[in-house]
DNA sequence: ATTAGGG
DNA sequence: CCCTAAT
């Protein structure tokens, strides 16, 4: 009975969200199910919206198209009406317009190559020293989307256009939905998704290999590359290379990125055109090239093979239970290849790290959570039944990634070792779960809207609740002073304030519980908080 | 196992 | 983030 009250509650919840519009609240918690296609439909709006504004003769089939598409409404047709009814008035409709309006701040305006470096950070939490502008763009769109299709269609095709939203282009349409829409004027015959590769590689030189300083390159001769980058596409930084081979590994449920994990067997499996090979290594570091042949031209592209994302934890016990001997010839060779350093530890807390015995536990322990990236070794010196027992575990000193890098504590715990700064898009993702599924329920939230997000935990969620909370009843500082002292972007306005709006309907419905369950005003009197807030 | 709250 | 108590 209790659980009956609480799940009544979670639908209210779910259905007096503030992603609903004053239209969809009328959806009674029976439909509830419809509730997440309801929720879609609204984002899809979302992006709709502004293209109405800009190419008004586009509108009407876009609109019409992706009702089609999202199509099967079954038994709720009615909600589906309101919906198109809806859809006419912007009023009615922009149920988000703090983040439509974040997006367009941060997609469109004509930032300046610092602002975009500054919004890339905190899109993806870490530094980028990439001056191209475009390519920023396309990234932070990319990150706040967690869409790649996105960028390849409006950034790269339409590339003349994109940087105005005044042309009419992409303007608010980040959304991923329109991944899909037949790109307009798309004179290349090449297959899109191809077209980002060659954007930037085409003209990669071999050169690229022989520079073993390329990490700032950019910063040197990327005024005069600019200048000519029109004609010329510009010599991917490694950088670049590191940050797209990520997200194309991010966002592509193993399109072609079915790499071989581990530091030293970089083998890959590959589709149709696209072929890895592997290269000896610039100082000590393994280079993995893809070669690609597009358009009949064996290009190497130089690119950082990632790892398959997400927990590895559990299949790793298993290999090295079945075969430790395996992970020990691994570990050796990494070893080799580094030149048979061993590393100091960087940090207070790596104290903890274990001088550990040789038992197979300890061994395991070792190895859990340690990265698996190749381009970050991870040095167990003495892994197969060695001599040695004094194990080191190196973390490389940036983590990206969700490789979650732990360090195992004397207590035979693991604990995590670094912070992993919230990007922007996982801050937008939470806000979204909280409202749909209620402050508290954070294993739901985690599980339905942190998914591929494998590191934070349902406790993190809450913890960085907690702390956007605090924030959005802070008050606001200016901008500059906190962003400079913080390094990190603060929270944009429209979230924290869509963060305590949530707060404070649920600190409304939540705390009387006897009270909700009663009365059919219960529902009026959210539609009411609601609509004030809104 | 999940959640709330303090450290 | 971590830890712990409570559920």
């Amino acid at each position: 009975m209790l659980q009956k009250v609480k799940e009544e509650q979670r639908l209210r919840l779910a259905c007096g969200s503030p992603y609903c519009s004053s239209a969809y609240l009328i959806v009674d918690s029976q439909c509830c199910d419809q509730h997440d296609k309801l929720l879609h439909i609204d984002a899809k709006l979302q992006c709709e919206i502004p293209l109405q504004e800009t190419v008004p003769s586009l509108a009407p089939s876009l609109s019409e198209s992706h009702f089609n598409q999202s199509g099967s409404f079954g038994e709720c047709s009615h909600s589906s009406d309101k919906l198109v009814a809806g859809g006419s008035t912007l009023s009615v409709v922009t149920t988000k317009p703090d983040f439509s309006k974040l997006k367009g701040e941060i997609c469109l305006d004509n930032l300046s190559i610092k602002e975009l470096h500054e919004t890339f950070k905190a899109t993806f939490g870490r530094e980028t020293t990439v001056k191209d502008k475009q390519w920023l763009k396309r990234r932070i769109s990319m990150g706040l989307t967690n869409s790649c299709d996105v960028s390849v269609t409006s950034f790269i095709i339409k590339d003349n256009k994109l940087v105005k939203k005044g042309n009419g282009e992409i303007s608010n349409c980040m959304d991923g939905s329109y991944a899909e829409d037949p790109p307009i004027g798309n004179q290349k015959d090449l297959p899109t998704s191809l077209v980002s590769q060659l954007d930037y590689h085409q003209v990669v030189p071999e050169k690229r290999l022989e520079n073993p300083n390329l990490d700032d390159n950019s910063g040197s001769d990327d005024h005069q590359t600019e200048q000519r980058a029109a004609k010329r596409a510009r010599k991917p930084t490694k950088r670049y290379i590191e940050e797209l081979s990520e997200v194309e590994s991010k966002e592509s449920n193993g399109r072609l990125m079915n790499l071989a994990k581990n530091s030293g067997h970089g083998l890959i499996s590959l589709k149709s055109h696209v072929r890895l090979v592997r290269n000896v290594p610039l100082g000590g570091r393994t280079v993995v090239t893809r070669l690609d042949s597009l358009g009949g031209y064996g290009i190497q592209v130089p690119c950082v093979s990632r790892v398959r994302r997400s927990r590895p934890r559990k299949n790793f016990m298993a290999l090295l239970k079945f075969n430790p001997s395996g992970m020990g010839m691994e570990a050796t060779l990494v070893k080799k290849a580094l030149g048979d350093h061993s590393f100091p530890l960087d940090d207070g807390k790596e104290s903890r790290v274990l001088k550990a015995s040789s038992t197979p536990e300890h061994v395991h322990h070792q190895f859990i959570g340690v990265p698996e990236k190749d381009k970050q070794f991870s040095v167990m010196s003495a892994i197969g039944l060695g001599h040695n027992t004094e194990l080191k575990c190196i973390n490389s000193s940036r983590d990206s990634d969700d490789n979650v890098v732990t360090v195992p504590t004397p207590k035979g715990g693991i604990r995590r070792k670094h912070h992993r700064a919230w990007t922007l898009s996982e801050v937008m993702k939470l806000v979204e779960g909280v409202s749909r599924y209620g402050a508290g329920r954070w294993s739901e939230i985690k599980r339905l809207a942190f998914a591929s997000y494998s590191y934070r935990t349902s406790v993190d969620l809450k913890d960085k609740w907690r702390n956007l909370l605090k924030a959005s009843l802070a008050p606001q500082d200016n901008g500059m002073n906190s962003r400079k002292s913080t390094g990190a972007m603060p929270i944009p306005a429209p979230i924290l304030l869509k963060v305590r709006e949530l707060a404070e309907m649920q600190a409304q419905v939540l705390p009387n519980l006897s009270s909700t369950k009663i009365a059919g005003s219960t529902r009026k009197n959210v539609h009411e908080k609601q609509t004030g807030f809104l």
